[in-house]
DNA sequence: AGAGAATTGTG
DNA sequence: ACAATTCTC
């Protein structure tokens, strides 16, 4: 492979983005007579929005050859009935996006349909239960092969089910490795079970032979073409009102904006990274959303990461990657956790944890807390930046889960339900694997018994009280509503309720957490 | 990737 | 007296 150093570090993407090859859209005939032998490759994008480093999309391409046309599809994906807790387990629909994933998928459907166009392509829109549409389309455009980068969720049951339909009816469908480092089932332990703690779960994956660098995107497309659904049709901005003022000043979805955040934080924000646990300081990288849709791959994120390396870095800025690829890792390994246990969402892993006395949460507590108004400054700080831009500084969503969780003692579903809704970068895995981390009910979880104090928190983190300003400007007049609850008082409530679900578990002394005292997960 | 109390270390 | 370390929840 030639060098790619400076592929990586100015982004990989300025050399192969299609808005950058001056293709004028529709260069090429885009059209494929009906009738004809020419193959007809379709590529079934999900959360791999982007032309870069798709091995799918680039499948496809090759399938079609010469002659040949490509499709390339979006499915809005939905259940087709409602379906209650006890068909979750067995559901192959992915869930349901929330409202700010919506705006962002808006955005980077726009934004790939134009980046497709750009060298020729073109995106067709679909709506509908995968296992109906895909074989459907296959046969309405007379395909001879579908190609898709592999999923992890539930949603892989359908893929299944496609793969065997599309097979059986004598067509090519294959699947690619794109979306994570490693696939859950090639990082097992020695006794060949799934990792349940991050740390050695990530020396294994370290273990193993360096991630493959990027491939490069395809820079011209025969496009086949079908008729589809218009973008604007699907409704996923909001309107009436229109919250999403915040969002956009945040955030460029797409392709061309997942690369210029990378390029950003290689530039200034490695070396600054190791100050990330402070919210005012800006130091987070801001690539979660770009990964949830995969506008950018992991396999691009760790290529710059290794060419920086190759490069040369101080200490400091060496020892600030290591812990980014961790960073990476955390989203590795919960897609591994859901990948073994599809409940993560509605079960604690821990099954002590359901005889927990979660209450019905309070309306006026639950309204305060979503709403950034409960009196504790960190907590509202962090809520009222989630609600403005979809994101929230990683150590804040601890704080503001721990309070939920501890301090108001509502069920870490309830609060899971909300970011879903409310986060840009809301992910089937991370999301519930990281609540059940703070509630102590999941994998690898923090105990039970650390309850963030946000005193001490902001006092630690946010010394300044810049963070606190920025969200909280009312801080310190008499606008600002008094605590909510006494933090004292609630944690010590909080600690003798773990107590007493012990108890009534019968659960040993062991420490939750520790090695060999995980308990049977159901 | 805690907090807070208890204990030890230091001038 | 006060900081650093250790222990418990």
């Amino acid at each position: 492979m030639s060098n790619r150093t400076t592929t990586a570090v100015a982004p990989a993407a300025s050399a192969t983005l299609p808005t950058d090859t001056g293709h004028p859209a529709r260069a090429v005939s885009p059209r494929t007579p009906p009738g004809t032998d020419a193959p007809v490759s379709i590529v079934w994008l999900r959360n791999d929005l982007r032309l870069a480093d798709n091995p799918a999309l680039r499948a496809g391409v090759e399938a079609a050859g010469s002659s040949g046309s490509t499709l390339v599809v979006y499915v809005l994906e939905e259940a087709v009935a409602p379906h209650d807790h006890a068909e979750l387990h067995d559901s192959a629909a992915p869930r349901p996006l929330g409202a700010a994933a919506r705006w962002w998928l808006h955005h980077s459907l726009a934004a790939l349909a134009s980046d497709l166009r750009a060298v020729g392509g073109e995106l067709v829109l679909r709506r509908g239960t995968a296992v109906e549409v895909i074989p459907a389309l296959a046969d309405e455009v007379n395909a001879s092969a579908v190609f898709w980068n592999r999923r992890y969720t539930n949603a892989r049951n359908a893929d299944s089910t496609i793969k065997k339909q599309l097979t059986a009816a004598g067509l090519r469908a294959e699947s690619f490795h794109a979306n994570l480092l490693n696939e859950p089932w090639t990082v097992q332990t020695g006794g060949g079970t799934p990792f349940r703690v991050f740390t050695p779960y990530w020396r294994a994956c370290l273990a193993r032979p360096e991630p493959r660098e990027p491939l490069p995107g395809p820079t011209s497309i025969r496009a086949a073409s079908a008729p589809g659904d218009a973008l604007n049709d699907w409704a996923l901005l909001p309107t009436d009102p229109d919250w999403s003022g915040g969002l956009r000043e945040t955030w460029t979805p797409g392709e061309r904006g997942a690369h210029e955040r990378l390029a950003a934080f290689m530039g200034d924000g490695l070396a600054a990274y190791h100050r990330r646990d402070e919210p005012a300081a800006g130091g987070a990288s801001m690539l979660s959303p770009h990964l949830r849709f995969g506008e950018i791959s992991p396999f691009t994120v760790w290529e710059a990461v290794r060419s920086a390396r190759r490069a040369g870095l101080d200490g400091q800025s060496a020892h600030n990657t290591a812990t980014f690829l961790s960073e990476v890792g955390w989203r590795e390994f919960h897609a591994s956790i859901l990948f073994s246990l599809p409940t993560l969402r509605e079960r604690n892993v821990r099954p002590e944890f359901d005889g927990f006395p979660w209450g019905e949460p309070h309306p006026a507590e639950l309204a305060a807390w979503r709403e950034g108004r409960t009196g504790i400054p960190l907590v509202d700080a962090g809520m009222r930046e989630l609600w403005h831009t979809g994101t929230m500084h990683n150590r804040v969503r601890m704080v503001v889960a721990s309070f939920l969780v501890k301090n108001l003692l509502i069920d870490w579903r309830v609060g899971e339900t909300w970011f879903w809704d409310t986060l840009v970068d809301a992910d089937e895995a991370s999301n519930p694997g990281n609540w059940q981390w703070v509630a102590g009910s999941g994998v690898d979880a923090a105990p039970y018994f650390r309850v963030f104090n946000p005193e001490l928190q902001a006092t630690k983190f946010d010394p300044r009280g810049e963070y606190v300003r920025r969200w909280v400007p009312e801080y310190g007049t008499a606008e600002y509503p008094a605590a909510l609850v006494d933090l004292r008082t609630t944690r010590a409530n909080a600690l003798a309720a773990y107590q007493a679900m012990r108890a009534a578990a019968g659960v040993s002394e062991d420490m939750p957490g520790e090695t060999g005292n995980h308990p049977r997960v159901r």
